[in-house]
DNA sequence: GACGCAGCCTATATCGTTATAGATTTTTCA
DNA sequence: TGAAAAATCTATAACGATATAGGCTGCGTC
């Protein structure tokens, strides 16, 4: 087969040489003009302008970064590894939307289990291949956030950490969800509440467990915590989990549950030990998408809106990269409702 | 004779430079050690290797692309707007991890449906912001692809189209995947079978008609395919056409769908109007993710790789840019068995 | 001993951009 | 009127890499 080539470099695509020769002025003014520079003449501006609109022009990335080291370029970094349903493709997808209307570009750097979380971070940094990064999965006390810090070079997470420090981080609310999750349940009467949480490492897991046991205290019930799964895991295993729990004796009526995975493992585990959602149980599950509904009406949904988390990181961290304070550095996005079919 | 020094300032990341410094060379000897030249001693080679090894250089891309054009980026170009769980986190992940170990980045570029498909394709030719492109969602006649084609600028696609050019793509058969679908409904003693086909507008949907209109006429059986409605609607609306169907006269007792999505609607449907999967009608759909058969074991699965699609087409394309010729630089992915429960 | 010829290395220009210092013109004002 | 002060613009040198042309050895050959 014939393959296709790289063309030959003769393309006509104009540069401040160009814009030099078009308007009779040196490169250097050509610059300046369109950095707006208050040493130019406003006429000359103007017609400096003028000549770059008519042409097209485009700073080349390469010169620009090259000279000054500023990238252009947003990291994402993401062990995605796991995922197969729930954040990631809307993280990706909201953070490139909203860099649309910027000179920014999206990079995706995923990182595996198999390797040190430094280090696609510490390649970013060291390389100065973007300017700045967005990091997902925050842990209560993270060595990549600690590094970048200390380097200073700009970040912005999903998620926060209990680290003392400023930096942009959009969050969701899992106390909250927790809570809110925990009286819904008990509106339909359930009193056996069991909490399926993410891993332990992730620091949403620590809210969304502190929220479960500080509002079921309140309401003075019993409650129980998965241990040796999470709701990160496989859906067989999570399956095969619940299917054990539910038939060792006191079985749960009230789940609550973090991704929409764990919510139709739960589900089917229940079914399988001749236990009906609804009747028997009742299941609280978050999700990024809007899915279990249509899979089991009966499911209580609490929505996580990830294209909103997205778009604020990216905002956030433009303005944090160029110096510009950003309006809301941090958000903490508290659910208020749950979704779910009148019964 | 060689003293061992201590690395200058090491805040700076090493250059080309401070190797000519370290090695006592010229800076261009070095790039060409680094490059292997043919008219490098080879002890110097092993010299500068050592030091660059030693003091971690990684080479500039600024500076690297500036001189040669080379940009070490792989675009992604995607409509993802409509992607709620198929493709796409999956096509993004397994492009990024096939490049883990080059020196390609991945930068992913959506675009949207209020915009000229053309714009982030012209984008990165004209101004040369990527070695390659990745496309998704090909057209039989792809105005993307010609222009790309024309510019010889590389690119790989996910899906083929019906133009006289050989560039590397991977394809899904979804031909195949039709008759493979129509037969598994006959062995089940279904007589009128109903295809929901993706948009028209890609070029795969035509393959999937074409598969199930010549098997169905291989077995003598009625067809319907749906019209006004297609599996990249949304769910709801999905749903409602199917419902509408379903209660018409001669409901069909066999359905072909081509997402999970849509598969989730259409079993929505049916039971909303009092047909039982299995019983009343059974439903083959492809999909690219294990989940369906969590939802309803009864479903008849196809599977669908596409990290093995993301795999191929980063190796074909970094394979195309670099003018190795691939091993294989066209794969049409034929599915050969479904997946379901034996009842 | 001069010539040619590998073999090995270096000097220089260049990609497109911007920071800096300096050059030129115009204006201001004593 | 002339000198200082603005107001504009330009020349130059980088940033880090590589392509190109050329330079310096030392060796073999006649």
């Amino acid at each position: 087969m014939t393959l296709v080539k790289i063309a030959p470099t003769d393309s006509q695509r104009p540069t401040l040489k160009t814009l030099a020769q078009e308007t009779g002025l040196a490169i250097a003014t050509v610059s300046r003009a369109l950095k707006n520079a208050p040493d130019i003449g406003e006429d000359t501006k103007r017609r400096v302008r003028e000549a770059a609109e008519r042409l097209g022009y485009r700073p080349n990335r390469a010169g620009v970064r090259l000279r000054t080291g500023k990238t252009n370029v947003i990291a994402l970094v993401l062990s995605t590894e796991t995922d197969v349903m729930n954040h990631t493709s809307r993280l990706i997808y909201s953070i490139a939307a909203a860099l649309r209307s910027t000179a920014y570009h999206l990079v995706v750097m995923p990182f595996f289990s198999d390797q040190d979380p430094m280090e696609p971070v510490r390649y970013l940094v060291e390389t100065e291949s973007a300017d700045g990064v967005v990091l997902n999965q925050t842990q209560p006390d993270d060595p990549r956030i600690r590094y970048m810090a200390s380097r200073g070079f700009p970040f912005a997470t999903h998620g926060r950490t209990d680290m003392a420090l400023q930096h942009p981080y959009f969050d969701f609310d899992n106390a909250a969800f927790s809570r809110l999750g925990v009286r819904a349940l008990i509106k339909r009467g359930r009193k056996r509440l069991f909490l399926l949480p993410p891993p332990m490492a992730h620091n949403y897991a620590r809210h969304m467990i502190a929220g479960f046991t500080e509002e079921a205290a309140l309401q003075g019930l019993q409650i129980e915590i998965a241990s040796g799964i999470d709701s990160d895991a496989t859906a067989s295993r999570i399956e095969e989990a619940m299917r054990a729990r539910f038939c060792a004796p006191h079985a749960p009526d009230g789940l609550l549950v973090g991704s929409t995975t764990a919510a139709m493992a739960a589900v089917s585990a229940a079914e399988q030990s001749g236990l009906r959602i609804g009747g028997d149980f009742d299941l609280v599950a978050k999700e990024a998408i809007r899915f279990l509904h249509r899979f089991r009406p009966e499911i209580i949904v609490v929505h996580e809106d990830v294209n909103r988390a997205g778009a604020f990181l990216a905002h956030a961290l433009t303005a944090a990269i160029e110096g510009r304070a950003p309006e809301h550095g941090q958000f903490l996005d508290t659910p208020t409702t749950t979704e779910s079919n009148p019964d």
